[in-house]
DNA sequence: GTCTATAGGCAGATAGAC
DNA sequence: GTCTATCTGCCTATAGAC
């Protein structure tokens, strides 16, 4: 039951926010009791953080294992973007992207969840640049910590832009409008 | 009095989304009563529109008159992504990025606003990139719309990871890691 | 483990006095 | 225009029966 919770808390959090959904709104979607929720998570802000945690480490394995079989930094790196983009046209944001708008009404617990997100995603592409250097796939003196930075920000700033514009192309576009360049 | 109810809503909005403030928070930084605020603003979707219109004209009109005596229109970029790193400096995200995570939660009447800004400020990034290249200070043969969406994808999420990861320097990283590409 | 029941508070919104 | 007073409903959270 944990699980399920957690999963349509998830789902919740990637659409409406922290502050945009409710015990009732979960309790509802499962067919039981909002008390039932506390039970398993006491408080919201511990349901929150205990969703993150498990969000990042899943995405961690994902990530993992879809990758290795690749030979090319490049392609997991286009496969690691695409991960992003299935979310996307199932109507879901980044939940990190979506909580660091609320992140000053937010709880410690829930803040150290995301920034370690963040951190670990743009040392993830930052590590595929490097050995995308190392293959000589990558001219070019650039700062690469700077560049996984830039790479990893288009994917949240393009999430944010298709779902507003209700394109979500605009999120590959604007991938291909950078990362071409990197490339080049 | 509606100018200063507008003022807060922006901050709170900025820094809690839609469903991180109340009526009640305005009333309290103003000084007033949570009625006097209906009273300019029948509901919470009409002043949030409202601010949201304001904000859109507002910077509008700011980018114009600051960039116009520019000639340069690479220039002219680096002072329009300033402007987000004076709002995050500031302590304040973009409220069309804070508001798009909460976006399925919002009424028609504010999503129109948020794409309506979004559309606007990457057909402005084009126009500069447009300008750019009639200069020859843009080399190659790229899709400039696409690159235009990149930019600004870069400045929405680069302010989501400056907020998130405490670190306000990782915008301009991410953008120059970008930006430096593009007018290599 | 899941429930009923409820506490205690805050939300957005309205009526009507001044 | 701004106020007091209030409505109705939802919120997170807890106590205790089953």
């Amino acid at each position: 039951m944990a699980d399920r919770i957690l999963d349509h808390a998830q789902l919740l959090v990637q659409t409406v926010g922290y502050n945009g959904f409710s015990y009732a709104d979960i309790a509802q979607e499962l067919g039981i009791r909002k008390a039932t929720i506390h039970y398993y998570f006491r408080t919201k802000a511990m349901l929150c953080a205990t969703l993150l945690r498990r969000y990042r480490g899943r995405f961690r394995e994902k990530v993992q294992t879809a990758t290795e079989p690749l030979a090319s930094p490049q392609a997991k790196l286009k496969l690691y973007i695409s991960f992003y983009q299935q979310a996307l046209e199932d109507g879901r944001l980044c939940p990190c992207g979506v909580l660091t708008g609320e992140l000053v009404s937010l709880e410690p617990e829930i803040r150290d969840e995301i920034s370690g997100f963040f951190d670990e995603q743009i040392g993830w592409v930052e590590t595929q640049l490097k050995e995308a250097r190392r293959h000589g796939e990558l001219p070019g003196t650039h700062n690469l910590h700077a560049i996984a930075a830039g790479i990893f920000a288009v994917i949240e700033g393009g999430m944010l832009l298709a779902r507003a514009t209700n394109n979500t192309a605009i999120l590959a576009e604007a991938i291909s409008g950078s990362l071409a360049l990197v490339f080049a």
